[in-house]
DNA sequence: CATTATACTGTATATAATTACAGTATATAT
DNA sequence: ATATATACTGTAATTATATACAGTATAATG
């Protein structure tokens, strides 16, 4: 998909906004006015670019007929088992989307991760549960976080961290602390646990 | 809000499947070749009657400009701290509201109840978390419910049920049971929970 | 028993909206 | 050099749509 200019950009902002505000997509004339352009042609030219480009689609004949297209960053994957390897957000990893429009939940979740195992049960984690990842929010000691350790994905609580050493606990005292010496093996904080969802108890 | 007639209904669900559909509203003509109508005079006064019950707002002027009402049922509440006495979906136990297409998880959840207290932690519900409730789903034994006991709310699981006796067991080891003759104490079981929301980890 | 609500047909019209055609101008790619 | 993309003005025709007006018929309400 190619990228919109900051014109077109801002066209497909009003569109979206307005089936915000009002329910339904505005008219070329509605779109016209809006940015001052003296022709509804402006308007047109413009929505056929952006759906030239694969934005929106424009149904011929309907008036206000701009349906907008998904695209994937208003989608919030759903991240079931991760194949060893590759990228968490690989497309074969992704069990389903949620609309980001529909999120109740804090509006920094990159995906959803289904919990495997009991490791994080005394943090109230439990096998099934998806809990909302964030990638930019920065890990902090004691926060609970995503890590991948040469190419396998845990949730743990980062008990420490410093260049030599990273420890990762598990919440559960069946299970011992993870230590890992980042010189010597392959770690990545991918990110921080920022919510949760269980969906049938 | 008057209750609307069996054909006002099923007008109103055509145009909120048009609307998830397409993203907009159908028009007048569209609503009549839906219900076989051979004038679109018809879905016009359809469309009238609905609005003078307050389900719907009509643009005049602008085509497709129906606008949906939130009507209370496409909202889920929140429920904070219930007060004594009063039914649990009183108003001013009402913290906020989720728009009910939004709902990720379930669509059976009447209400979501924030937990308080640590009763449940073995059971992964910690304090602050989001319960969603039904309470239509009949609860069964084993199964985690909302209770309420001479004016008081809880959430327990149901560990035992006659006529003469029922069980709620904390999930917690500090806790015990709590034991209870429906005869004697007044005891409603005012949901089963379903589903669980952890906003901030 | 008159009134109002429900549930339509049928016709007509003003206006809302899409969309084609003819231009102007600048920038970027081939 | 010649397309192709961007970013518009201006006009006009066609079609889509809302909406008024005139009816018919049945059920519910006061």
């Amino acid at each position: 998909m190619k990228n919109l200019t900051k014109r077109q950009e801002e066209i497909l902002n009003l569109i979206k906004n307005h089936i915000l505000d009002l329910g339904f997509p505005p008219t070329r004339a509605d779109i016209a006015k809006s940015l001052g352009f003296k022709s509804p042609n402006a308007a047109e030219q413009h929505l056929r670019a952006i759906e030239k480009k694969g934005f929106i689609k424009i149904l011929s004949g309907a008036s206000r007929g701009i349906v907008l297209n998904d695209n994937l960053d208003n989608e919030i994957p759903v991240i079931g088992l991760v194949a060893a390897g590759g990228p968490i957000l690989a497309q074969e990893n992704v069990e389903k989307t949620f609309p980001r429009s529909n999120n109740l939940l804090s509006n920094d979740i990159d995906y959803y991760l289904r919990v495997k195992g009991d490791s994080m049960v005394e943090a109230g984690i439990f096998e099934e549960d998806l809990i909302g990842v964030s990638k930019s929010k920065t890990p902090k000691i004691g926060s609970i976080v995503v890590a991948r350790i040469n190419d396998e994905v845990t949730v743990k609580t980062l008990a420490e961290m410093s260049q030599t050493k990273v420890i990762l606990r598990p919440e559960n005292q069946r299970y011992e602390d993870i230590t890992i010496n980042p010189q010597v093996d392959d770690l990545a904080i991918e990110g921080s646990c920022v919510a949760l969802l269980r969906e049938s108890i």
